[in-house]
DNA sequence: ACATCGGATATTAGCGCTAAAACTAGAGAG
DNA sequence: CTCTCTAGTTTTAGCGCTAATATCCGATGT
């Protein structure tokens, strides 16, 4: 099939040969044109041109011992996310998009990857650390006390989290400021005159859930909190409420449902009572009443996430945290 | 603040030499047990265990040739897509998902990048063939006449395409019968006893959108086919229309549209008037009246894909294109 | 004039692994 | 009793790059 073996791809050793310098000149013009001569550069950049040269990623990771590419382990569970959580491909969307981005400009690359059938995330970082495949992994929905995060620096190996770690942890890590910005949701509502509020929150131990509940309870104290595990679950009860004039949705999915079950009851939802979500989904503004919601900035969040992955790759680990605002979406739904 | 310097990774040589064995052994216990009798393959395991060894990725990539990563080129642009194109996160998860999963359980990597700003996708291609950083290429949304397949397939280089291509290209793809799935939802309005439709297309010469229109024309030849650019322009559309009594959107943004323009007028979506999707993208199931759609089964196309490039790069460069039909799934909407 | 210094480049020596070739027996054939 | 032959193993030789060190050379100081 394949006509003619072995053409030798080009090498430094060529580069050089044909500029008339050593390898190492070569590497160097590459990797720290400052070491070198001007004219000198000139001559190998123009041979590197010439011949087309493009260095092998892996001769480079094995001598160099660091790889240009960061680490991404996914949870991708199969097709329950449809009916969970019909954002997650949007935050997927964003936070990728916003990663390889700002990885590519860096000349970096993202290895995504996935534990296999019953293994632990902690065995894939393992794998990943000891084959040396990766400069630093980028930690997914961090909890408070978590473990991968102890893994990590008990190893001293660079790694960022999505999401705040405890105190006990180290602090390299960028997150929503989720209390935050529930309150500049709660001062909207408070702004069109709204009183009777009701919260729902989801049923979850994720720190999230708790920060955003906290946030809107200091400018609604009074209101009602409610916890569901279903979007079924928050219908039934929406369809039964008495008549707060506000029902506050700590995600998207539960907000559009509360919305769906008011229109069953013939109560117009941006007049008759507020509406509101969290996350800006991607059909938030395609509803049949486009939804009032805070905009988590993924790709700010992603470009932040690899800059602190940068920096700890070069041996900066006394970054603090990060908050990021979620930036309030106005639209008819409140 | 890094301690000590120097702890030496443990390499072949350190199992090699706990075992009494050679380097070479060991490397063959680990990628061709075969040719290692089995008493000397437990002692080995044995020795690989003790020592938790683990072999590095860049050194066996620089010598076998191979990377054991497969590269996943993706355009994400900033956030365009939650207006034009809801569905392409749920389109993300999906492929991503399966792709990253079927990889991982055959010990591969998948590595996503993006061009960079104002780079071409074949200039990425170049790099990551010339850094021999991936073993094979998937290529997204292939058109009948692709410069990248042709790229891939003048360099003799391993890819699969997501898309069929063209008649004068290698034919390593797999795609969405997009045709015969549109049968499928063209069958299932006939036997409903639908007669008058509208078919609500695309204003894109995106292969999918001539596919699936062939599709429905075939079972309802009669139908009246209309062209959109945009959303509003559908619901503009629909909301003077004469009443069919089907409205056909080539995807499911359309159909959502459609039904709201329809609800506005008070029709019923699902008795007074039947409406279909395509794609079932996340939300489908969790608008007013969940949509009947066609679900695209990314999952298992995105295995596909992987096995194929699997046989790519094993050299197998003779596989035929695989259509996958996207089943029909029934709500209340039609 | 001669030691000194520092910028530019070259040499050396691997990084950790595996392909390929070269050895070992011990089994079976003549 | 020598001569294959083969399964199992070791030896040799890099893969293509870069860290670390050595070397060169002209400019500087006294």
């Amino acid at each position: 099939m394949a006509e003619q073996r072995k053409p030798r791809r080009t090498t430094v050793a060529d580069v050089a040969r044909l500029a008339g310098v050593s390898a190492m000149t070569v590497s160097n013009v590459l990797n720290a044109p400052h070491r070198v001569s001007e004219p000198t550069v000139q001559t190998v950049r123009a041979a590197i041109e010439e011949l087309g040269y493009m260095p092998n990623h892996a001769a480079r990771a094995l001598s160099s011992g660091r790889s240009q590419v960061i680490g991404l382990p996914l949870y991708l569970e199969d097709d329950t996310f449809s009916e969970q959580n019909p954002g997650l491909g949007g935050f997927l969307h964003g936070l990728l998009g916003g990663l390889v981005k700002a990885a590519a400009i860096s000349g970096y690359g993202v290895h995504v990857t996935t534990p296999t059938e019953g293994a632990t995330e902690i065995a894939l970082y393992e794998r990943l650390i000891a084959a040396r495949q990766v400069d630093a992994i980028v930690v997914l929905e961090t909890m408070p006390k978590d473990e991968r995060i102890e893994f990590l620096s008990q190893r001293r190996f660079p790694f960022v989290a999505f999401g705040r770690t405890g105190p006990q942890h180290r602090q390299c890590w960028v997150d929503v400021d989720n209390e935050t910005s529930m309150v500049g949701i709660a001062q909207h509502l408070r702004s069109t005159g709204r009183e009777r509020a009701v919260y729902l929150a989801t049923d979850s131990a994720l720190p999230w859930v708790h920060q955003r509940q906290a946030g809107f309870l200091r400018e609604f104290p009074s209101a009602v909190v409610r916890s569901f595990g279903s979007l079924e679950a928050v219908a039934a009860y929406v369809a039964e409420a008495d008549r707060p004039d506000v029902f506050v949705a700590d995600n998207d999915a539960y907000a559009v449902v509360a919305m769906r079950a008011l229109q069953r009851r013939g109560i117009t939802v941006g007049e008759d009572v507020a509406v509101t979500g969290f996350n800006d989904f991607p059909f938030a503004s395609m509803l049949d009443t486009p939804l009032t919601t805070a905009r988590i900035p993924l790709r700010d969040i992603a470009r932040c996430l690899f800059e602190r992955a940068l920096r700890e790759i070069s041996g900066d680990t006394d970054q603090p945290g990060r908050l990021v605002t979620a930036p309030l979406v106005v639209r008819s739904s409140a």
